[in-house]
DNA sequence: CTGAAAGCGCTAACAC
DNA sequence: GTGTTAGCGCTTTCAG
């Protein structure tokens, strides 16, 4: 009772207890608690690549909020692999964390057979199927990449291009739902301003993200198809987007606009500083743990939450110039 | 016996069992097992910033280690704070890790204290007290930055600046081991060429490295000394001394050259590319792990290890043109 | 090779 | 307020 601070305990036993737990350096043991317990204050936080600052913020946020509600939190990165995700959701499982927060970019089909069927209160990112204790955060990526879409044509750019990676690795394992889900968007806002003559292009190379960014820019720059505008499907990707234009003396965003997707920390540094649309990860962070604990402390039923997405207007995309000439040779 | 691997078990038997476990979706309790076993395949491991991709490298390092040789591994980041340092080390006693790594910029005296008396296996980085239980990695700052240095000088640099950032928060909760050792570093280096009459300056702010680094680099501009050639005390920093010389209109490494440290991914994919000092991660996260590993199940006692630095020379650093007129005004 | 039993350190329920 | 006790799910030991 001194331990954990409940019941009223006679000031001097408290005193007394208090200088045994000092004398014996005691540290209550979280194994034995929670087992007798039943239940821990824990939950699971899985991410797809802890290196990408994007996931790094979620990871900070989900965990402040976390802390702040008293429950700890348990990670775990994925590299973008199917089968370190099941391997990842079955040690929380052993674990016993008390909600787990799938924010991951793949997924794989018996990690959801395996929650339902464990009825572990879970949160995913994407995947639309709420169930009892299934929750479902909807990033509204058509809304954010619609509103780049638009920013980039009334600009006066016509021939856009959209810069996608894949993680390495056998797709068939897994599927890439935020990928797919961005890409789609894109597609459906461009498709919006055809009878305006914009067209566009979709370039995808397989890797990390800076490295494949990078060749897929260049790829795109050999495309006989010429574009004025390109955008990047993260922050990374535009890393290395930018670095690719740089390296074949294209000017950014003289001669070719770019915008990205992430608004990470990254986008107010670089040169040009990149214009990207915002998920606020705060608000995502605070979205998690209030669904996971809504389920386990007060059994409310799965929800759909829809995150809004915002453009950051900054130096990476600008007017298209109109120009006699052709941009410089490529 | 069947969900541990261990002994003979008759067929009939293991197969009965597995079926059970199938049937009944029965995954083993890690408390129970942890309480009862009394130890735990647990490690720490504590870092100061996970957004901060050095930091995230050495994560995705230290857990393929542990993940190979069977350990998992829980994370906390401080945010820099000594406070949370402690708090972060109390949380990971009360899970019994078997081994903490602690790996931040920040120290507190009482979590020295505290680790000693409980003999907690743990490695640190950049603190000299080897013990029974706890081992130290050393990095060789002292000879990255002198190859950084004299790099710097045989390219014909005689006026450098070293700049230099600090966390938020109240300097007397903490002390920033690594910044100090660097800052040490740099000084000791330049010291070495004083009678080629090489001179040097060392620039602060405060707060998080990329605003910092930036508000740095200007303050340093408005200086009444001039110098060619700078040096970031970390990448995230670098990013921001980048980004500050672009708004001022200072070229790099046309007009200053710039030298960073850690070679984090974002080096090789910024413009100009960044010549930074290399701190091997894979061979951190194996030290980290080994001699963790080495002291819970070898009992041997905590070790001094040294890890090497490297420079790695790209774009941003180059010979120091002699012009008859002063770089561009400042 | 299999079954039975004690105990890991804690919590919760109850009697004092 | 305080002391006692059963039992959380596992490991370990020992008897069969």
């Amino acid at each position: 009772m001194v331990v954990n601070g409940r019941d009223k305990v006679d000031p001097k036993t408290r005193r007394r207890v208090q200088a045994a737990i000092e004398r014996l350096n005691y540290q209550p043991n979280l194994y034995a608690s929670n087992l007798a317990k039943g239940r821990t204050r824990l939950l699971g936080l899985i991410v797809s690549d802890i290196v990408n600052p994007f996931f790094a913020e979620i990871t900070q946020s989900v965990r402040q909020e976390a802390h702040a509600r008293g429950y700890e939190v348990f990670l775990a990165s994925t590299q973008f692999s199917g089968q370190e995700l099941a391997g990842a959701v079955k040690r929380m499982m052993g674990m016993r964390v008390a909600g787990l927060a799938i924010m991951t970019t793949e997924m794989s089909a018996d990690v959801l057979a395996q929650l339902r069927k464990n009825r572990t209160p879970a949160v995913f990112e994407d995947v639309g199927t709420v169930s009892e204790t299934i929750s479902n955060i909807r990033i509204d990526y058509e809304g954010g990449i619609f509103k780049a879409v638009k920013y980039l044509i009334d600009l006066g750019h016509k021939s856009l291009i959209f810069v996608r990676t894949e993680p390495d690795g056998s797709p068939q394992h897994s599927s890439f739902l935020s990928i797919a889900a961005r890409t789609n968007a894109f597609q459906k806002a461009v498709n919006q301003f055809k009878m305006q003559g914009v067209q566009a292009e979709i370039v995808t190379c397989t890797g990390a993200g800076p490295k494949a960014g990078q060749q897929a820019i260049m790829k795109a720059l050999d495309l006989p198809k010429k574009f004025t505008a390109a955008m990047a499907i993260a922050d990374p990707v535009a890393l290395g987007v930018l670095r690719g234009l740089q390296l074949r003396g294209v000017k950014v965003p003289g001669e070719i606009s770019v915008v990205s997707f992430d608004n990470s920390y990254l986008c107010e540094y670089l040169t040009p500083s990149l214009t990207s649309i915002d998920i606020p990860r705060g608000k995502l962070g605070k979205m998690v743990v209030e669904c996971l604990l809504g389920n386990i402390e007060d059994k409310h039923p799965g929800r759909e939450l829809l995150l809004e997405t915002n453009l950051v207007v900054r130096e990476s995309a600008t007017r298209l110039m109109r120009s006699k000439t052709q941009p410089s040779q490529r």
